[in-house]
DNA sequence: TATTGTTATACTCTATAACTATA
DNA sequence: TATAGTTATAGAGTATAACAATA
């Protein structure tokens, strides 16, 4: 008997989600991003010209964190600082051109992503794998922007 | 246009995973242990006598790290350090019977996270959930008692 | 010489708190 | 006085490498 015991959803998911989570980590570094970058620049062409504070909330990580993150897309080019008119405190977070470029690139690397680890599974299949986690998430809270995993574990649960 | 783009399969199961790492975290810690060390206790009681080397080995962690888990399940006083007639530089460890009731614990446990996550789904919605993730897990070769999460993510991908 | 378990050291990552400049 | 961004410091967690005991 050396079987492990019937492994439950709980641990499938987070097995599989571990391993999603490295793999995806190796291809964003591919194109020169940490997986907290993705989200930022995602975030920032959803919706433009947010202070890092709001970004920061958004995406469940500290400020201080996020400084340099930003310091790094600021020196890759892929998006500026603009100073706030109205309150010169904060910035203004905008992509550049070539920003935008780079989303083109996060798209196609989320998409081979996608592939190489639900490749195997039919259309069918595939989209009642989507439903069933999604119908998941959403029961746990899991539906708005916050990303868990660019956060801490203890922020997570208390 | 403030909407997430539409998340695959691979997002869902990266953010449901590291939710229900977290929760579980915090149910192993109400009974003592960290996730390494549910690992660890139920490896040794599906296999029992092996040494710290095979018990590391099996579950992806480095030795020197396995130490202190194994220190402090001793201290707890949930399993021993026997050490081998035929080869004295390695230990078998064994469960004590305190550690056999803290298996029970940990299936109470893992049955109440389960059924926290996924409570919601029908049985037959519970069912094919695990059946399609069993399989994904089957061809990422997630299939062997190694757990990922215990070993860092820079070993797993290289 | 090789291996098991252990310890010591260094490194990475992250949280906390202090600081500045604006308001 | 309060807030946005930044920097500095400290702490937790982990990997690497050195070590003693045994083979």
């Amino acid at each position: 008997m050396d079987d492990a015991p019937s492994r439950g959803a709980a641990f499938l998911v987070t097995q599989l989600g571990t391993h999603c989570a490295a793999k995806f980590a190796v291809r964003a570094r591919e194109i020169g991003l940490t997986p907290p970058q993705v989200g930022i620049l995602g975030l920032i062409a959803r919706s433009p010209g947010q202070s890092q504070q709001a970004v920061a909330t958004a995406l469940g990580l500290l400020p201080s964190r996020l400084v340099g993150f930003v310091d790094d897309l600021e020196d890759q080019g892929l998006l500026e600082r603009v100073r706030s008119r109205t309150d010169r405190r904060n910035y203004a977070l905008q992509l550049t051109e070539a920003g935008r470029r780079k989303l083109g690139e996060i798209g196609r690397v989320g998409r081979e992503h996608e592939q190489d680890i639900f490749g195997n599974l039919t259309d069918e299949q595939h989209t009642e794998l989507v439903r069933l986690l999604q119908r998941v998430a959403d029961e746990q809270g899991l539906t708005a922007g916050v990303h868990p995993g660019f956060r801490s574990l203890n922020s997570e649960v208390c």
